[in-house]
DNA sequence: ATGAAAGCGCTAACAC
DNA sequence: GTGTTAGCGCTTTCAT
């Protein structure tokens, strides 16, 4: 069996509390049986059951987080340096795969809940407003991830799209380009990103056509499919922003089938800079989240939270920089 | 505060037995206390806590899933299918990133015993095989995911990358190609499948030269140096098997410099089949291994292993199979 | 500086 | 059918 505090109060001849103060350095305790204290729980492999302790209030050092699909690499990366934080501090992230449906969300967050995990990292969708009021009003620790709700008054930690539009868009004009198509998803961040680019034009006094938007879905055939519309026109596009790489990927594609060279005839970028931006060719220029900090970010923060400082509620936004790859070039 | 079966008792006027009853059904509870319980619950909102319960040694319904890497698209299909069954199941995903390193494995083992998840499916390739047989000998229900240990006995669940090689050579050899190539990483799988890819070709009756055979390190750029030296001998192959699809990429890469059309010169053809097979162009020919099955068997053996049938030990071997695209040709 | 004891929320053996 | 009760392993007052 796997030795107790009672053990080892038992082989050192002390009482539990005693061990349970060295093992939290709380209490006073002569250094003398610390050290024996300590030598004993080296001796025995004693390894403190976590769920006892979470039993009395002291958590379970565990938080849950909400993904729609681990397979989409973004999601991965997020994952990846939300764990990675998580490991510095000594918590542990539980997934949860959510296909954004609102039903699983509900489970899952129930399920955890009596799990007893000690918040929330949310960087799914989330359509649930009233389940997220309920925890909120719940008390229970929640950072959103990569999507704010403007009208709910909630933590999070994300990328400023809208910023990645300018700087998306303004590396296109410093390149010469002033015939700008958009091939985007319909969701919050892409619209975002168009508002970035809206306003790049603008400052460059340059003229906004609805003709070169195209809002459409989220798949790879859908962005080929709309870049191909953007081609047919008279007067075209010398250059496209993907509002995220598989939209770039598919205006790539089209371009291919279209027999249009790229960078040479059109310019293509894209956004969230995934590791198959350098596996294409040409290599993809895309706007990069800082990932790593994102993910540190949220983790510090709901580990704040936990820690019982329900403060001030705060939303942390952290600029996107480009990487200029081939994809792009003067006009 | 949050309701506990105190509650319920109180206000169903039984006592707290009877609720755990109803709770795992377990015992003879009449209809109509098992109903009026059920509805005060309800009216409650009451959700047990699995906390409390697993320390009574009902388990966590967590395991700890160790990977090396999630942004390795490899490893979040993994992660994708084994969250999946989990979840269809009642158990939740513990993520632990190892990154290969064994005092990480060692540190994240160590965590997950006392945070008590109910068992591991190691998915990394850990190399500290004395923490596995201590593992072992403590009874843990261990599950080795992706590959085997030959010299330890323990369950595992993996693809049969012999045979994959097998597939993989004989669709190149079907094409007419006598000269085939291969680049590959020094592990233990693209081991196994270059046996495979023997295997084919004595089959087949076709000669094995050691000079077509590239090991070297695990990065595109390695796979695209190796490439360059394929090309360059006199008589080069007209095909090229990439033991994973990452290397297949980096000999694309390595045609496309050379200015080796593909497939009309030469036909590639990758390993994992990863969704960024269909982003290139041409679209790579892959093998693909059987990812969902294999999630949903690892998370099935486990539970098995859980629920203490610590029976016989197996290894489950599935086979992968061919997805043919555009980047193989008939000679 | 250390210990006794109560209790976190639940389960299960045993009693009635 | 239902209740009593003794813990699971730990933390934490409150005594001493």
């Amino acid at each position: 069996m796997k030795p107790t505090i009672y053990d080892i109060a038992k082989a050192a001849g002390v009482s539990t509390a005693t061990v349970s103060k060295v093992l939290n350095n709380s209490g006073r305790i002569s250094e003398k049986t610390k050290i024996k204290i300590r030598e004993i729980m080296e001796d025995l492999r004693y390894q403190p059951n976590v769920l006892a302790s979470a039993m009395k209030g002291k958590g379970t050092f565990q938080i849950a987080l909400l993904i729609p699909d681990v397979e989409n690499p973004v999601y991965a990366q997020y994952l990846k340096h939300i764990e990675n934080r998580g490991q510095e501090q000594g918590f542990s992230v539980v997934m949860c795969c959510t296909d954004d449906n609102p039903d699983k969300e509900a489970r899952h967050i129930s399920l955890m809940r009596n799990k007893q995990v000690d918040g929330f990292i949310i960087a799914s969708q989330f359509k649930n407003e009233e389940l997220l009021k309920e925890l909120l009003e719940d008390k229970v620790p929640i950072v959103l991830f990569a999507h704010e709700k403007q009208d709910i008054l909630v933590d999070s930690v994300t990328v400023d799209d809208c910023f990645g539009g300018v700087i998306a868009t303004e590396h296109l004009i410093s390149l010469g380009h002033k015939r700008i198509g958009i091939v985007a998803e319909d969701t919050v961040s892409s619209h975002e990103r168009i508002r970035g680019y809206k306003f790049a034009l603008q400052k460059a006094e340059l003229p906004y056509d609805e003709k070169f938007i195209q809002i459409g879905g989220t798949k790879m055939e859908d962005a080929e499919h709309a870049a191909g519309k953007l081609f047919s026109s008279a007067n075209r596009a010398t250059a496209i922003f993907g509002t995220n790489d598989l939209m770039a990927f598919g205006v790539m594609r089209a371009a291919r089938k279209h027999q249009i060279a790229v960078p040479q005839e059109l310019s293509i970028i894209g956004f969230d800079n995934t590791p198959m931006c350098s596996i294409v060719s040409p290599e993809l220029t895309s706007v990069a989240m800082p990932v790593s900090d994102l993910g540190k970010k949220a983790m510090d923060l709901i580990i704040h939270k936990i820690e019982g400082n329900d403060d001030i509620k705060q939303r942390i936004l952290l600029l996107p920089h480009l990487v200029v790859r081939d994809s792009t070039s003067a006009i």
